[in-house]
DNA sequence: TTCCGCATGTAATGGGTTACATGATTAG
DNA sequence: CTAATCATGTAACCCATTACATGCGGAA
């Protein structure tokens, strides 16, 4: 249930709408917490009743601008913490165990896809790294951080399944 | 809804029970999915009743072994081969993006949790490497192969995260 | 005036976690 | 006989996804 910690911490910044925090969650948060417009009114409506945030301002067309409350950076700052990250879950690794029931033909087309798409992660994240113009501020450092994570990730993953592919055995 | 595929998966090897595959899911699998005793207890009811899997002994404490059916193996098949496989949240990032929020002294601890706990996996890993009998067979290559990831995984993990508090700036 | 983007919401369904509930077998 | 292990199942609740539904405001 991170969702709400992740939409109290787009607010740290500044306040916004659903609509504004949804942009955000589509484009910076895509590959790091995916997260559907239904999903998302529900949770501001929830963190409104509990008083983590409140709306600050009404706009045009119903639009709530949402603003952090104080008691929401204390629930955020408690989420850092003292909570531990949950074990994720990996769907491309729960895939290779099994690759032995395809061909090995088809077992390398799966690797080779798997390395195409790291390598295409990898020149997106690189391009967005290059975009962008870092400065001091917190935000900057740790979206950088966060940022070589990724590209990090990518690159491991690129090796990996060329790697891989070298291990697999002509039937 | 990859479950009902790690179960289809596992049975390719032998027949087992909802008990056995538990187990599997405690060990070997905990670290790829994670499954608890209720979900998988349902999903194979669900897979029985589909067809994908059937009954094929009971045995004492009403103990029922499954075995995997052709139409099971095709979709095992078809998921491998026809699916792609989804994007992964990401906890442990999530929280990156706003370590601003705490206190510098704060975010480097979170950071040398982090490098701590992948260090740690990274030598249990290690471990299980060294304690497994790698032979010919496919489920030896494919599942050296995740392995491999694992290790490569946590690795890069541990770097990241050692690098990343070199660049917390103290306030 | 017409279309695009802004803006919010609900309902149905499925997957996942926790807790509850029960009981048979076997090893010591 | 007693405790650990084997073994299965149900119920409640929450989170996530998909689809449906609606309507205003501004720009061309």
């Amino acid at each position: 249930m991170s969702l709400r910690h992740a939409l109290l911490g787009l607010l740290v910044e500044h306040p916004a709408s659903g609509y504004d925090l949804l942009k955000t969650f589509d484009t910076s948060l895509a590959n790091v917490w995916p997260a559907t417009q239904s999903q998302l009114y529900g949770e501001l409506a929830k963190l409104a009743d509990s008083g983590l945030i409140v709306v600050s301002e009404q706009g045009p067309r119903g639009r709530k601008e949402y603003t952090l409350t104080d008691p929401g950076l204390a629930e955020l700052r408690r989420w850092l913490t003292e909570t531990e990250p949950q074990r994720t879950r990996s769907d491309v690794l729960l895939r290779v165990f099994f690759l032995g029931v395809l061909t090995p033909q088809q077992a390398l087309d799966y690797l080779d896809g798997q390395a195409a798409q790291a390598a295409g992660l990898r020149a997106e994240l690189k391009k967005l790294d290059d975009a962008i113009d870092w400065d001091d501020a917190d935000l900057s450092v740790y979206g950088r951080i966060a940022l070589e994570y990724g590209q990090r990730l990518a690159a491991m993953q690129q090796e990996w399944a060329e790697w891989a592919r070298t291990q697999v055995k002509p039937r």
